[in-house]
DNA sequence: CCTAAATGTCTATTGATATAGACAACCATA
DNA sequence: TATGGTTGTCTATATCAATAGACATTTAGG
C-alpha cells in the first residue's frame, strides 16, 4: 500500500545517495524485506531508483554506519536492525508506558539541567509571570540502550523544587513528579511539526546528517488543570510514528 | 526559547545551501525578522552560518524560486510571505473547519479517483474483506490558491458510490458524505510521520527538492463506529504544524 | 569443485557544490 | 549629491557527487 515509487531528484541540494539511503531505511522499517532478511543486490537497486550502482553503495554505506544494515561480500546486504516505536499520544501520556513492550529497556537520562527566567512564550505556556524562574532540564530517552529522543523540559520552579534530582535518580518524569507529590498530570496539548536534524541532534540521537527529526512541544497540567510541565521532544522520523486516538 | 544556534554540517549529502534555506525558511516562520520584515544581509547570514557569501545567495535563490522572499538590489530581501498554517487533531477533525480564518479562499480539488480491490492493509483498517471494492480519491487541498496538502483516501464502494462526483462538486469530504447521506463522521485515529517530499509531493504542492512532509494517516468512522473512510493525507512540513488538544 | 551471484576495489571523467576575491549596480538617507 | 550599505555579476579554484567500466574477492549451491 502506501504511496507509490517515485524517482530521486537531481539538483535539489540533497545528494542521490542520501535519498536513496533514506528510502531504503523507509523500506525496511517498513518490512519490506522482511521475507530475506536482507536488502536486495546492488544491481537491483540501481535499476529500481535509475542510478549507478557506485552511488547505490554510497546510500548502504551510510546506512551500514548506522548500524541498519551490513553488507557481506558474496552474500549480500543483510538486515541488522528494523525498528519504528509507536508512540501513543493521549490525554494520559506517557513516555515509559506508551514505549510499553515495544522495547525491552527504557532509560532516562539527565543530560543537563539550569535554573533560568522564563521567556514570554514560555510563561504564556506555564501561565506564570514572565522572568518568573523555571527549572529546565534536558534530557536524553533511550530504548534497548538506543536513543529515541531528546528533550528540553521547563518546570516552575516553585513548585517542583528539587525535580533534577528526582528525574535523575529515576530516570521517568512520572516519578519524579511522584517524588514531589504530584500523583497524576494530564496532556493537554501537542504540537508536531517537523524539521532536519541539527548538530545536537545529530550527536545526542546517533544520527547520520540529514535525517528529519520530529518535534513535539506538549504542555502537561496537574488534574486540576494547573500547567506543571512543558517540553518540547524531537525524535528521529525514521525510528517513531505518534499515533493519535480520539 | 526554542532550541539554540546550531551549525551546518558539511558531506551530508545535504547541500548547505539547502540546510542555511530551511533554517532561513523556519526562521521566517518563527517570526524572528517581523521587526524589520526582511532578512539580514547576506555578509551577516554568511557569518552566522560560517559560510562563504555565494553559498547563502545560493539559500536565498532557492527561497525566492519557492516565493517566500524577493531580493531588491541595493534594499536586502524582503519577507514575501510567512505562513504556518495549524491544523488541530479532534474527534471531530474536518480539513476546512480546521483551517478556519486563517486562510480566506479554501479549496478543495479531485485530481484523480478510481476503483480497485482493497489490500491487506486497507481491508484490516476499513474492516471490509480483503479484496472488496474500494474508491480511491487522489485530492489536492488549497489555502488562499496555495496547496497544502496532497491526499489519498478511500471508501467502501458499496456504501459510497458516486463520493467521486459529490467530492468533486463540492470539493469538501464533508460535504460529499451529506450528500451520500452521511450527515457525521468522527476521527478515531491519526498517525504522523515525516520524510521528503516525493517527485509528486514537489511537482503537487509545489515544493523545492528536499523539503519535508509530514505524513497523516487517518481513520474516520461514522458514529456507530464502522469505518467510513481512510486517508494519507502529506504536508509540507514547513507550512504546517498539528496540533492535538486533549 | 566449479559456477553464478554477490560485494569490494580501482581508475577516469563530468557536473554540482563551496570558497575566494573583486567590482558593478542600486537604494535610502544624511 | 555624496556615501554607506546592500544585492548582482564575474573569474578562478578545490572538493564532493555521480557516472562508467573493468576486474578481484567472497559466498552459496548445484
Amino acid at each position: 500500500m502506501d504511496t507509490g515509487q517515485t524517482n530521486v531528484h537531481r539538483q535539489n541540494g540533497v545528494a542521490l545517495w542520501r535519498q536513496i539511503a533514506d528510502r531504503i531505511r523507509a523500506s525496511i522499517a517498513n518490512g519490506d524485506y522482511d521475507a530475506t532478511g536482507k536488502v536486495p543486490p546492488e544491481f537491483t537497486l540501481a535499476a529500481q531508483f535509475g542510478v549507478n550502482r557506485h552511488t547505490v553503495r554510497s546510500a548502504l554505506a551510510a546506512l551500514a554506519q548506522e548500524g541498519i544494515v551490513r553488507s557481506v561480500q558474496g552474500r549480500g546486504t543483510l538486515i541488522e536492525r528494523k525498528e519504528r516505536l509507536n508512540f501513543p499520544i493521549t490525554r494520559r501520556t506517557r513516555f515509559s508506558e506508551g514505549i510499553g513492550d515495544q522495547a525491552r529497556e527504557k532509560e532516562g537520562l539527565l543530560l543537563h539541567s539550569a535554573q533560568e527566567p522564563a521567556s514570554a512564550d514560555l510563561s504564556a505556556r506555564l501561565r506564570i509571570p514572565e522572568g518568573a524562574t523555571v527549572i529546565r532540564l534536558e534530557t536524553l530517552r533511550k530504548a534497548d540502550h538506543r536513543p529515541v529522543s531528546r528533550s528540553t523540559t521547563w518546570f516552575p520552579a516553585d513548585r517542583f523544587d528539587g525535580i533534577e534530582e528526582a528525574y535523575s535518580k529515576s530516570g521517568s518524569i512520572t516519578v519524579a513528579f511522584r517524588m514531589l507529590g504530584l500523583s497524576d498530570y494530564l496532556r493537554v496539548s501537542t504540537e508536531v511539526t517537523a524539521t532536519h536534524a541539527d548538530g545536537a541532534d545529530l550527536a545526542d540521537l546517533q544520527l547520520s546528517p540529514g535525517a528529519i527529526i520530529l518535534v513535539a512541544r506538549a504542555l502537561n497540567t496537574d488534574p486540576d488543570g494547573v500547567p506543571v510541565q512543558y517540553a518540547v521532544s524531537r525524535f528521529p522520523a525514521d525510528m517513531v510514528q505518534f499515533t493519535i486516538e480520539n
